[in-house]
Formats: structure tokens, C-alpha cells, sequence
DNA sequence: GTTGGAATGTCAACAAGACTGACTTAATGT
DNA sequence: ACATTAAGTCAGTCTTGTTGACATTCCAAC
């Protein structure tokens, strides 16, 4: 059945990725992927009493600090329920601090300690030197080809956060 | 801070794309991507009383008929005991049949059974759809550079299997 | 041939982290 | 005043991972 594509007259090449074992191989690729993608922060973290939950509150607030708790239940796709526990834990040990905010003062704004910036900077650091690894073997065209297809492949809802992440750093 | 590569006196271009912006949004780009490439089956499996685990093995099953447990095992990275359960519920729905080896008794052979091959082909085909979307709109040359960077991402290991599975279907 | 170790798979109990649902408190806004 | 919103909490459930203990089968050394 992989073989149907040469009975597609023309445009051959343009359809020979579409293939459904190409399809399969880039699903299989997504799923090692990450978990290489995941396992040196998970190696970190098994020593603290955290796991990738907390990874990923932390690495959010840093990338915008002061942000409230219902941007980031939006950007983690969780229910408050579920990173509030996390966020209890990482504010009881100082990882993380919660502002009441001025204008608004329902709202609780979230920053990261020195304490909590160091245990994001080591996971970070992991994380980013497999990244750098992976994108220096791969090489720049193909780094640019990788955002093109994992952006396609987000939710609009999400690709439209995630672009306003970047424009927020930029 | 995007702005300090300019700085850097030669090969400006071979390192544009490794500073740590860069990096972090190739992190954060993995994030919302794999949200996308599991909400889909996600949704199908919801109706049912399965969840993501049984797509992982009834997808490695559908893909290596015959396999048997220990290899299984090792595609998935998780301990026996945890495989054991899925695969229970799998088989007991007669999802998946498990045959006794011939010549060593003590292996199990997995295989899907039609209406496990069903239920596969139903969250494969809804997972595909995204995939084949984003090739797409992405175009082949960027899912080449997918392909490349995903692969330097993966441990050895499971890079070695990654490739033995595309050599067993080839 | 028996036996002891290794490999394969199963059962049971537990923990992390997600979920829903119901509720409280405080601040905002109409 | 009253409804709405933001945040947090309590309770209960589900999936999926973990360890530990155990049964079965195979094989190789004795």
C-alpha cells in the first residue's frame, strides 16, 4: 500500500512525503523525540522531589515574569486544580513567589526566586544542550524546516500563544 | 537580548540559530506541537476507556506483528508491569491477541485482532490528518529538516530502534 | 537428570499528575 | 446591591507510571 504513489500521474515528488509510511515515520520520530526531548530535565528533577509539571511552570514564569495564574492555566492547557498543587508546592519552598497584583488585586502575580531562577537555569541548560546538539548536527535549513512543520502542527490557539510568547521576549 | 548575535564576529549565520532565544523557542515549539500531535487520538480515545498508552502499544503492535513483550517493552521505555496492565485490558477486550512462542514457551506474540486493527487504523487516520496537514503546509523541504533535527534529538538507543523499525517495514 | 540462575510475564499496592464537581473568598464592575 | 471574575480549596476519580513479590519456562553447569 506504500507503494500506491507511483500510480499518481503527475506531481509524484511533491506527494511522495504524504505516503502513509511517511506519515508513520514522522509519527514514531515525534514520539522518540521527545521523550529525548524530556528525559535530561526528568534526570534532574527525579533528584528534588519535582516532576515535569513543576519543570513547566518554571520555565514559564521565567520566560514571563509577572504573569498571573490564568495566562499560565492557558499556556499549560491544565485545569487550575492541577497546577495549583504545583504551584503550592513550589511557592511553600521558595521557589516561586505570588504578588497580589496592584490594579487588580484578584489577581496573583507570579516570579521566580533566585532559588527558583537557579533550578530553572539547570534545567534549562540540560534541556537546551541537547537542543543545540540536535541543531547543530541537523544543521540551519533543517532547524528551519523543524519550526515550519511542529508549528503547523499546533492548534491555532495554541500557535497564536506561542507567537505571542516570542513577541513578548522579542 | 535576541540582538547579541550580531556581535559575534564571523559565521554569524552557522550561529544564529544557537543562541539561547533560539533554543528556547525550539523548546517551547516541541511543547504546544506535541499538544497538537496528541489532542486528536485523544479526543477518540475519551468515548473510549482507554487513553494514550493503548494507542502507543496498539500503534507498535499494528506496526510489528508478532513482536513479543520484552521488545515492546524496549520501543516504549516503560517498565513491564505498566505495559502489562494496558496490554490486559487490550487483550481482554479482544483488541490484541497474545500466542504462546513456539520455540520459547515463555514469550508471548502479540497481535491485533480485526476490531483492534480497527480501532488503530481510527486513531491513526485522525492522527495522520494533522500530520499530513502540517507536511503540507509546510512543504518538503522543511519536513526533511524535521525529520533531521528530530532524529539528533533522540537518544542512541532509540534512535537505533527508531531506524529498525522503518528497516522491518521497508 | 537435577538443579540453580536467568528470562519472561503476572499480580498487588502505591504515587504522580491529570481530571471533574462543588464551594469559598475577595475584588471588580454594572 | 448584585452578578461576575480570579484565585484557591476540598474531595473523589482515572490513567499511567513506579516497586516488590511471585510463577513459569528455559538453559547450562554439575
Amino acid at each position: 500500500m506504500a507503494d500506491q504513489d507511483h500510480a499518481s500521474p503527475a506531481g509524484g515528488e511533491t506527494l511522495l512525503f504524504l505516503t502513509d509510511e511517511q506519515l508513520r515515520q514522522g509519527i514514531e520520530a515525534m514520539f522518540f523525540a521527545y521523550r529525548g526531548f524530556t528525559a535530561d530535565p526528568d534526570m534532574i528533577l527525579a533528584d528534588y522531589d519535582y516532576g515535569r509539571a513543576h519543570h513547566r511552570a518554571l520555565h514559564f514564569i521565567n520566560g514571563a515574569p509577572g504573569t498571573n495564574v490564568n495566562n499560565l492555566l492557558a499556556i499549560l492547557g491544565v485545569t487550575k486544580q492541577s497546577l495549583n498543587r504545583v504551584l503550592r508546592t513550589l511557592i511553600g519552598d521558595g521557589l516561586v513567589e505570588s504578588r497580589v497584583g496592584r490594579s487588580d488585586k484578584r489577581e496573583r502575580h507570579l516570579y521566580l526566586t533566585e532559588k527558583g531562577a537557579a533550578l530553572e537555569r539547570a534545567l534549562s541548560d540540560a534541556q537546551r544542550a541537547r537542543m543545540r546538539k540536535a541543531y547543530r548536527d541537523a544543521g540551519p535549513e533543517a532547524v528551519a524546516g523543524f519550526k515550519r512543520v511542529l508549528e503547523a502542527m499546533m492548534d491555532p490557539e495554541m500557535r497564536r500563544r506561542y507567537h505571542a510568547l516570542r513577541e513578548g521576549r522579542g
